[in-house]
This record gives C-alpha cells, structure tokens and sequence, in this order.
DNA sequence: CTTGGAATGTCAACAAGACTGACATAAACT
DNA sequence: AGTTTATGTCAGTCTTGTTGACATTCCAAG
C-alpha cells in the first residue's frame, strides 16, 4: 500500500535494510509467491497421481508411511490432520489396491500397523522423484543460503502443532 | 537416503558447501516443511471463512479481485487456474451476498467487471490482516535474508505459466 | 472378575469444491 | 452473415473433507 521511501522517520536507507521485507506490499507478495509455488509444488505428482486414479490424500499417506514404516493409524492422523474417517477411505483403497499393508498390532490389538508393499513403494518413488526433482531444479538455481532462508521462513511459519510432527519426522529420520 | 559424509570422491567439507543441501534427504525436509508450512499459511484464513460460510474459493478469489479491481471473469480464471463453472459457483455466492459486484463492460459488453464492495472489502482486509500477521511475525523472526532466499525457492519453484501471472501482478501493483 | 470408559478403527451419509460436457446468450470480429 | 470470444448455467461425477453411529479391544476401578 504505502511507499516506503518517502518521509519516514528512519529515512530511507535505515528502512531498506530492516523494514522493507516487513511493508504490507512485501507480505502480499510473499503470500502470493506461497500461493503459486504450492500449486508448483504439487503439479507434477498431481499428474502422476490422475493416470493411476489417485489424489493427493493418497500421495500424503504413500509419502508419510513410507517415512515412518510400521506406524499405525493414529499417528499418521496427527500428522496429516485429517479426521480418521477421511484417512481410512484413502488407506482402504491403497490396502485394497495392494500399495499398502495392515497389520493387527502385537501387543495391542485395536492398533493397524501400516508399511508399504513393494508396489507401494514403486509408486511413492515414482511421486516422490517428480518432486524431488523439481524441488532440486528450484534449490539448484538459488543456491544454499536462499535454501537456507526458504527453510526458517516455512518453518517459523508453522503451527507449533504441525512444527512438533515436523521436529519428530526429521528426528526419526536421521 | 545415504549419508553425505562417507567415502564421497569430494570429501566431507566440499559436500557441505555445494551439496548437502541437494541430498535426497534435504529435498524431503523441503517437500514436508512445504507441506506443514502451507498449513500454517491457510489455518488463520480459514477459521474465519468457516465463519462466514465461505472456503478457500472465495478467499481466494476476494484476495485477487482486491489486487486487480475492475479485471474481468477470464483474467480471473488464468489467475486461479480452475474452470469456469468452478469459479462461477464461487462469485455467484459472493455477488448474491452483497461482496463482490460485476459490471458489464463498457467497451466489451460481453467482460463483466468484477471489484470488491465495502462488504467484500471489509472481509478480504480481515482475512488478509489474518494471514500477513503470521507470515509477517515469520519474516521478522528470520530476518531479511532468510526472507530473500525464501521468495527466491518459491518463485523457482512456480510453473513457468504461473510465474509470467505472479510477475504480473507485481507490475501491476507497483 | 466384571463392567464401564477410553482408544482404535470401520461403515454410511453428506457437503464443499474441483472436474467434464453440453448448451445459451450476447457481442465482437472478419 | 457467419465465426469466434466471453460469460453464464445446468447436470453429473470425483476427491476429500466432515459428522454420526457402531464394533472391537484394552485397561483400570469397583
């Protein structure tokens, strides 16, 4: 909305090196780069996805057991923030459709434990290299202090909910 | 998947300065920051349309109206990327609902013309308060730079399409 | 040991919002 | 005059979210 440049206390130097990214015009810009790489971010696997009848619930749920092999249905809805309902007519289908295993807990009985088949795992490596790919395309091209500096901006732009699953997933995964 | 650091013809430290951050690994951060981040970046927005009987559809097109007003039904659509009959639906609502109005064209009596009412206004400036409010309180936490590299990675990440509509409407908002 | 609550998962029905296809209208262009 | 363009509408489908109702299993308190 209104320039910086013009008659401000800390004159214009001072506001180009610690306001300018925080005027209204640069949020807008920022929520709208948000909104057009998401859309960037999904097309690919969006694609893949429709020649084999699937959306992107069913990516999330391929993606997210494939992480965490053996988890079991409640974990996997604090992750995806759905309700259970939702997510078991996914998990119903790839169970169905032989991409994903369920397993009667051990020790405690109401529990699925969820993994991967060998099919499930050829189409989550399928969806997860499109993406991969276009992700290193973008990383490539800005090199590794923007990397850097996309990774602490969507981070500190997270629920603290979704930053303890996030926090837990990288945890795990190292 | 492996780790960066054993037995890689370029050893340890020329990894972690041009590498590492394109490891697989890395990448799937990326791709699950992205996801919980785009999260956070709609939960305020929603919580208030839910309010009102609107979803995301109608932010969005509130928010684009907003940003080009007087712009007709297809620059819209290039804009949002759905179909016709899909947006339809959405300013129908919003029209019948005193938000948003259209007006024939002048020149072209087949354009309508769309723009914000007080109404419409009113909400697209709370839904957008809502949403630069956590992306602001984001940029501040991580500083300038971090902010820079963060448009950098998204704007590499959008479709080429998706970057000639988002580049202009910069031009048009400055 | 039994019973009742909590946790887990399933089935059914519904709503929002995307899609396609077909069609209507009006205006502009050639 | 005929074609293309811009817009709107109706009908039907699909994905993915929702709530409600219900079955099974575990655990703990009486």
């Amino acid at each position: 909305m209104d320039s910086p440049s013009l008659s401000h206390p800390l004159g214009h130097r001072a506001m180009g090196e610690t306001l300018l990214y925080l005027t209204d015009d640069q949020l807008r810009q920022g929520i709208e780069a948000m909104f057009f790489a998401y859309r960037g971010f999904t097309a690919d696997p969006d694609r893949i996805l429709e020649l084999h009848g699937y959306g992107r619930a069913h990516h999330r749920a391929l993606h997210f057991i494939n992480g965490a092999p053996g988890t079991n249905v409640n974990n996997l809805l604090q992750i995806l923030g759905v309700t259970k309902q939702s997510l078991n007519r996914v998990l119903r289908k790839l169970i169905a459709d032989g991409l994903v295993t369920s397993q009667v807990g051990q020790r405690d009985k109401r529990e699925r434990h969820l993994a991967l088949t060998e099919a499930g795992h050829a189409l989550e490596q399928k969806l997860s290299d499109a993406q991969r790919s276009r992700m290193r395309s973008a990383f490539r091209q800005v090199g590794p202090e923007a990397v850097a500096g996309f990774r602490k901006v969507l981070e500190a732009m997270m629920d603290p909910d979704m930053m303890t699953a996030y926090s837990q997933l990288r945890e795990d995964g190292a």
